[in-house]
RNA sequence: GCGCCCGUAGCUCAGUAGGAUAGAGCACAGGAUUCCUAAUCCUGGGGUCGCAGGUUCGAAUCCUGCCGGGCGCACCA
């Protein structure tokens, strides 16, 4: 029987089976609502479930015998120590510590392998993340979102979803006409031609110099004198291709890799989108009409207007949406919806996307599309990543265009490394709005958890070098150590420390469910501030610290329970790319 | 006016599929260092979980209505 994994649920449903097959429990009771999870206070045991009380009332008993039923029941099992009935029926188990010291060496042998779970069963799941336009450098804003989508894909990942990352890249827009034309203007000036100051409503982005330059050397002057119908689309490859590359090196730099970018351009061109409306045409889902101004707040330059809209609101959105523009050209929403229906096509029922704070209006309409074109059957979640406030030294950080202020996301991750970078993106919920100190982040202290949780880490390895004046290399390798005399492990401190680390799998699930990673984080931090409790309880007593000379075995089984949580905390810093570093300095 | 998100300690925020006495950091007050990194730890005070109802054995969590803050609201992507 299963006590940890997930939790002891397994054991408690195979005592509801039992009392099934006894005649106590009725056949067909739904064990949907019951919930087995580590009690906070550890006065209730190791397990605590509400089974008996979630069951009294279907199986028309009362909770507590119910739970006593249940309780006798549990006790037949010898990884059982001690269960009790408290308050209302919850049920309190304690297990013996044998099953601890069995899960460390699980977590010892499964190395950073530790927490991965099958719940998703291999099911495809398709997460798109950064999805910034290409027309300049990644910014901050798209540094969060790079960071949340990433670390929700490697937690989906290993919670055992088939996971793609994907860029929808938005190439066939007029800001892309835009770009162009900024880039054909830099390609003049490449030339030798005084182009002074870019014209309103052009990019001045340095960063379309040297893609310029890269032009005039290719092409020479054939584009200069030429009609702007004959270079556009040739400026346009051109600026796309240069503007992925930037944005493909900022990515680099956060150390994320997409599996599939798909461009705008391409549904357009295979004629997607067409296939799309026709598709909700013959679904009866499309319709000419005009749609009321909005009230409070009407714009200066409404107008009725006939378009053809989409009938969103048969899906739950607010007002039908438009499709086709005025002038007969199809609005974004439409190409949004031929692509969410090619991933469908793709295979991925289920989709997670994330975006600025800035679309939350547009979350509605879309998931009403995919539900349209899906028959239901696809499913889209979207996480909207608030604003990042940032700081210098609690001062708000003036974004300046202009000269000193860095204002790229290259620039900042330039300040304070890619590991600080990451992690901190992760400490607050995606709707949270985040403060992001650049020099806090970099500080070394405990309001710090990036260094927080990477000193615990290294502490360890600190202490690991340590031991090998006594141990071989060889003995102090997780493996090794699994094979420790674990019993030696004592403490009160110590088991609980065990059990926090058997949490682990659980918060991976959790999370990954929920598709909140910050979790990880919080968990980390916990975990980091329930190590460095222990390492300073052998200050105040010499008997706890890890290095006990002339006990080689307590040693080694407290070297098995810290390389224990080491491991826990890289298996962690892994879902967000960070590196585990060893040493501090 | 409508929709979405948010409201938890003085501040910044967690709160695990509805669970037991709501947690952490900062700040504040006190304490721990001949010893594995004190870059850390320990102790303490601090709360009508925005307000009011409802659902049930049980609500910060779910439902409804208010109050307060942020974002978005026709042919922009």
């Amino acid at each position: 029987m299963c006590w940890n994994k997930p939790y002891g649920r397994d054991g408690i449903v195979a005592a509801l089976d039992s009392l099934v097959t006894d005649g106590v429990l009725p056949d067909g009771l739904s064990f949907g609502r019951i919930t087995v999870e580590t009690p906070r206070d550890e006065s209730h045991g190791h397990v605590a479930t509400n089974a008996a009380m979630v069951l009294a009332k279907p199986s028309a008993q009362k909770p507590r015998e119910l739970a006593e039923a249940i309780a006798d029941k549990l006790r037949a099992d010898n990884a059982v120590t001690q269960v009790e009935i408290a308050g209302p029926g919850f049920i309190n188990i304690t297990l013996s510590d044998d099953i601890w010291f069995r899960e460390l060496a699980d977590i010892l042998r499964a190395g950073t392998g530790y927490g991965a779970s099958d719940m998703g069963g291999g099911e495809a799941v398709n997460v798109e993340y950064v999805s910034a336009n290409p027309t300049g450098p990644m910014h901050v804003g798209h540094g969060r979102g790079a960071a949340i989508g990433e670390s929700l894909a490697a937690l989906l990942d290993k919670a055992g979803y088939n996971v793609t990352r994907e860029y929808w890249v938005n190439d066939a827009g007029a800001q892309i006409e835009i770009l162009s034309r900024s880039l054909h203007l830099r390609y003049r000036e490449a030339l030798g031609e005084d182009i002074g100051e870019i014209p309103e409503g052009l990019y001045p982005g340095e960063y379309l110099v040297a893609p310029a330059k890269d032009v005039a050397a290719k092409d020479g002057d054939q584009w200069v004198s030429r009609d702007e119908s004959d270079w556009l689309g040739v400026f346009r490859r051109y600026a796309i291709d240069a503007m992925m590359e930037l944005i493909r090196a900022d990515l680099d730099r956060l150390g994320i890799r997409f599996d599939v970018f798909t461009f705008e351009s391409s549904m357009v061109e295979t004629g997607k989108v067409q296939a799309a409306l026709d598709y909700l045409t013959d679904k009866g889902l499309m319709y000419t009409g005009v749609l009321e101004p909005p009230k409070g707040k009407k714009p200066e330059d409404w107008e009725p207007r006939p378009q053809t809209l989409f009938r969103s609101t048969d899906f739950g959105d607010d007002v039908d949406r438009p499709l086709i523009k005025s002038d007969g050209s199809w609005t974004y929403f439409s190409t949004d919806i031929a692509y969410h229906w090619d991933k469908y096509q793709r295979g991925f029922k289920t989709q997670i996307n994330i975006w600025g704070a800035d679309h939350g209006g547009y979350v509605k309409r879309m998931q009403a599309a995919v539900k349209a074109m899906t028959a239901g059957d696809g499913n889209l979640d979207v996480k909207l990543c608030q604003m990042i406030n940032l700081l210098d030294d609690g001062k708000q950080f003036k974004m300046s265009k202009r000269a000193g202020n860095f204002v790229t996301m290259a620039d900042v991750v330039e300040k304070v490394g890619k590991d600080v970078f990451r992690f901190i993106m992760m400490t607050r919920k995606n709707d949270a709005q985040l403060d992001f100190d650049l020099q806090k982040v970099t500080e070394q202290s405990r309001d710090n958890p990036v260094f927080y949780v990477q000193y615990a880490h290294a502490r360890i390895h600190s202490v690991l070098r340590h031991a090998a004046d006594a141990f071989s290399v060889h003995e102090l390798q997780p493996d090794a150590l699994a094979d420790a005399d674990l019993t030696r492990l004592e403490d009160d401190a110590e088991k609980a420390l065990i059990m926090q680390m058997a949490n682990w799998p659980r918060i991976v699930e959790s999370a990954a469910l929920a598709h909140e990673p910050h979790r990880v984080a919080f968990y980390l931090n916990d975990l980091a501030a329930s190590f460095h409790g222990l390492w300073n309880m052998g200050k105040d007593n010499t008997q706890l610290r890890f290095i006990v000379e002339g006990d080689r075995e307590l040693t080694r089984a407290r070297m098995a329970l810290i390389r224990g949580v080491s491991l826990v905390i890289a298996s962690g810093l892994e879902i967000f790319g960070v590196t585990p570093v060893e040493e501090m300095r």
